[in-house]
RNA sequence: UCCUCCUUAGCUCAGUUGGUUAGAGCAUCUGACUGUUAAUCAGAGGGUCGUCUGUUCAAAUCAGACAGGGGGAGCCA
């Protein structure tokens, strides 16, 4: 019976001793012959267990290897010596599964990211990943919890899909035909999809928003939160071929409320993460410590982890206009003094990431979201302001990540929506069903994407994508 | 995809102007110790120097190509 075991995390934070419990886990160390440090994943902390002289078993000892999967069963004591309130004293341990200390590549010593990478079938099982991955679960759990609360509905849009005109970037093709060359080809030498699964030619997502504003016209509150898929060329510590992203879709709404709805939310998850993940964020926040002081002076964040976190739930996010960003940039003693790689000098250019840097590290020190961007760099859903010249945009800018959130209030007008999907190219009957929310009740709304990736390297202080999701996918890697 | 740096033991790294048998710490193994916190002490084993090609009497060391990795950039979330 397993289920009898108790969960060290409740076993440490209960404090209570003097009762018999079973306990099982991984063995990070075996010190002196005689304490197990036993981490079953349920906290950062281990539970020492201790196996006194001549009560266990010569071979079984020998057996207590870094790496291997034991039971413990025995009393809980305050503990003896000093680290830790309470320890297991073994009456008996079994060993679940043996680890051959000559092979397991997870050492008690300090491991690199990049090491461990390679070994991502087993990082879990390091504090650093531990901490990352519970944090991340509470993340997850805290974004639904935030949207039900407000009512919001989650729907589920489709993973393979068959518009490839949303122009979010390069798709991966999903396909049953033949690839040695045999698939039968039109006329012209293109491929002909007619007798391929789907009968026509099919992509995975790379954004479930068009599908979102279909259902926002119909429960006027939506998010989606699933697996999306670029195949992009990107070989950076801030992209993922394959990543998670949450995208709102809000009926009613315009793009204050939208700006509002995504403050609240990033602070919501951030404030839950603090309340429910302390240890670990907090294991995670000296290690960035660490790593800082590394660095030379003058590259070293000015805030810890801890504070920054703090920091983000208890300000306002500074919300200014490109145009208002452009004067920023242009009129900065950086910029005079061509300290930018690209130099700012006049409207309509697209922010370089140092600028975005700029902006929020060196200026406001704080999140910004910009709103208000020339339309030409924009996408071609993004409602146009009376202007003639911007659309209502909004990017929202973290320290140290750059972009986490891109949104806007979508344009709700049949005419200047087909006008901009013409001037961009883009096919109108390809996308017929979504242009019919325009002629069928349309009504002013908006919503944003938000890459959960990026969310959790804020949150955890990690400085590469691939190491706050378990299995990365990038250009030439698809272990595991 | 572009720029740049890197690749030596299981891991993290030294390795002199190219020169004989390539080193250290940690890990592992053997033994000791038995209230330790990445335990400690003593000893041992462990290497096709990323791959290929070239230069040279001689290459871990020099050159080129390729592969993998880091940092930065672009694309974006």
């Amino acid at each position: 019976m397993f289920n009898k075991r108790t969960k060290i995390k409740a076993l440490l934070s209960s404090e209570q001793t003097d009762y018999e419990a079973t306990v099982m886990g991984w063995v990070r160390t075996f010190r002196n012959n005689q304490f197990i440090a036993l981490n079953d994943g349920s906290t950062n902390s281990n539970l020492q267990v201790v196996a006194t002289l001549g009560d266990l078993d010569e071979a079984i000892l020998k057996r207590i290897t870094t790496g291997a999967c034991i039971k413990a069963v025995g009393q809980v004591i305050p503990s003896l010596g000093k680290g830790q309130k309470v320890e297991l004293k073994a009456s008996s341990i079994e060993i679940l599964g043996d680890s051959d200390a000559e092979k397991f590549p997870l050492q008690p010593k300090k491991h690199s990211l990049e090491f461990l990478r390679e070994i991502a079938h087993l990082r879990f099982r390091t504090n650093t990943f531990g901490a990352v991955f519970r944090v991340r679960h509470s993340l997850a759990f805290a974004i639904h919890e935030f949207f039900n609360k407000r009512g919001f509905l989650y729907l589920h849009t489709p993973i393979i899909t068959a518009s490839d005109a949303e122009g979010a970037g390069e798709m991966f093709k999903v396909t049953t035909l033949p690839l040695d060359g045999t698939a039968p080809k039109n006329d012209n030498g293109s491929i002909n999809f007619k007798d391929d699964f789907f009968g026509r030619s099919t992509n995975l997502t790379v954004s479930g928003q068009l599908e979102g504003e279909l259902a926002a016209m119909a429960f006027s509150d939506i998010y989606t939160f699933g697996p999306t898929f670029r195949a992009e060329n990107s070989n950076t510590a801030r992209h993922l071929a394959e990543f998670w992203m949450i995208e709102p879709e809000v009926a009613f709404a315009d793009l204050e409320d939208n700006m509002d709805l995504a403050e609240d939310f990033i602070k919501y998850i951030i404030a839950y993460a603090l309340e429910h993940n302390r240890e670990d964020l907090e294991f995670l926040a000296q290690r960035l410590e660490e790593e800082e002081k590394q660095k030379p002076q003058n590259e070293r964040a000015e805030m810890g982890l801890m504070e920054k976190l703090d920091f983000v739930v208890n300000n306002n996010f500074e919300r200014v206009t490109y145009t208002e960003a452009i004067e920023i940039l242009k009129e900065s003693n950086h910029n005079k003094k061509k300290k930018f790689q690209y130099l700012v000098e006049g409207w309509g250019i697209d922010l370089q990431s140092e600028h975005e840097r700029y902006l929020v590290e060196k200026h406001f020190k704080k999140p910004v979201i910009l709103t208000n961007y020339p339309k030409e760099i924009k996408a071609f859903y993004m409602r146009q302001n009376d202007d003639g010249k911007t659309v209502a945009a909004m990017d929202i800018l973290a320290p140290g990540i750059g972009e986490i959130v891109g949104g806007s209030q979508r344009e709700e007008r049949l005419d200047k929506l087909t006008q901009r999907m013409e001037e961009m190219h883009i096919p109108a009957e390809e996308l017929d069903w979504y242009l019919d929310t325009r002629r069928f009740g349309a009504c002013p709304h908006a919503g944003f994407g938000l890459g959960f990736e990026r969310l959790v390297l804020f949150v955890t202080g990690m400085t590469n994508i691939r190491d706050v999701i378990p299995f990365p996918r990038f250009p030439k890697s698809a272990s595991f």
